[in-house]
DNA sequence: GCAAGATAGTTTGGCATCAAATTATATAGT
DNA sequence: ACTATATAATTTGATGCCAAACTATCTTGC
């Protein structure tokens, strides 16, 4: 059903780790952490790339996803609903604030605490983000194909234990 | 085999989530982008606490344990076993350096490159670091149980396609 | 009501990472 | 031999992330 996927290097990478590439099974091959660590950085990088020609900021998608859910939200639910530290967020929601893709009002019932609500703007940019995740997700679902279930309950599981 | 785990959250994580859990699969359950990038991020602050604890950093861990497996090593070969960019050793490799743990050689037959060893302080310390990456990843294997060969498998490939 | 502690958001500091630019040296082609 | 290109390592600049410190505000318990 998917499309079929040739999973070799170019020439290039080939000859780039040439003489190398025995030594990494035999240290590392167990290690679980390595494969996860290695395999994450070269899914987001895949990512950010695909974003970043389109003059986009990879953070971003995930932010204007969640506010499509709900009309606002304060930082801290994006935060928790992100998977990432309040801290983090600060800067991407300025970002985000002075291009008009979100709008920030003060909560009258709390002082601390302001709404974020998406614009048509921000609406749109949204949708554009859409394309990219999902080409990007279509390529991580060809390649994890029937592994993919058992795939992401090893991942819940990872997060959920050492969370 | 392994030790049972429980999979449960303390009753804070619980609460501090609570209102929010049922929106993170409603938009990312499907996203396998999501769930590595946090899975990933947990394994490795879990890894970083281990090793910040006994006042290391978590990215010794690698290249000691690389350089463990030869006389000595250029950067550049320890960047492609480590799958990091040259540039990100460049500290680290200083780091190590500075505190006796590795030293630097040049290399006669090419005035750009030099050669790395591990110095009898370095081994040792990669012995203290082998038991904490142990660990970790007796807990990682522990969470993957049955699955790990696949969940191996499925991050392989990954890393081959995207890399 | 008021002091003590909790919470929301930001700021600061630190680390890890990549990519592009830089410098020095090797290698290849002519 | 000399020039052009490639390579090794570093430097610089950017991003993303967390954690701890900080400020402002809210809530709780007396």
């Amino acid at each position: 059903m998917t499309a079929k996927l040739s999973i070799e290097r170019t020439d290039d990478a080939q000859a780039s780790s040439k003489g190398t590439q025995d030594l990494i099974p035999a240290i590392f091959q167990d290690r679980i952490g390595y494969h996860l660590r290695v395999a994450q950085e070269a899914s987001f990088q895949a990512f950010a790339k695909a974003t970043g020609r389109a003059d986009l900021k990879p953070g971003w998608y995930a932010l204007l996803t969640v506010l499509t859910q709900r009309d606002s939200m304060t930082p801290s639910e994006l935060s928790r609903i992100c998977g990432r530290d309040r801290s983090t967020l600060t800067s991407s929601l300025k970002d985000l604030a002075d291009r008009g893709l979100i709008e920030r009002h003060p909560n009258p019932d709390d002082q601390r605490s302001y709404s974020v609500r998406l614009t048509e703007e921000g609406r749109g940019m949204q949708e554009r983000l859409q394309v990219i995740a999902d080409a990007h997700d279509r390529l991580l679902e060809e390649i994890t194909g029937e592994d993919k279930e058992v795939f992401l309950s090893v991942l819940a599981r990872l997060t959920t234990v050492l969370g």
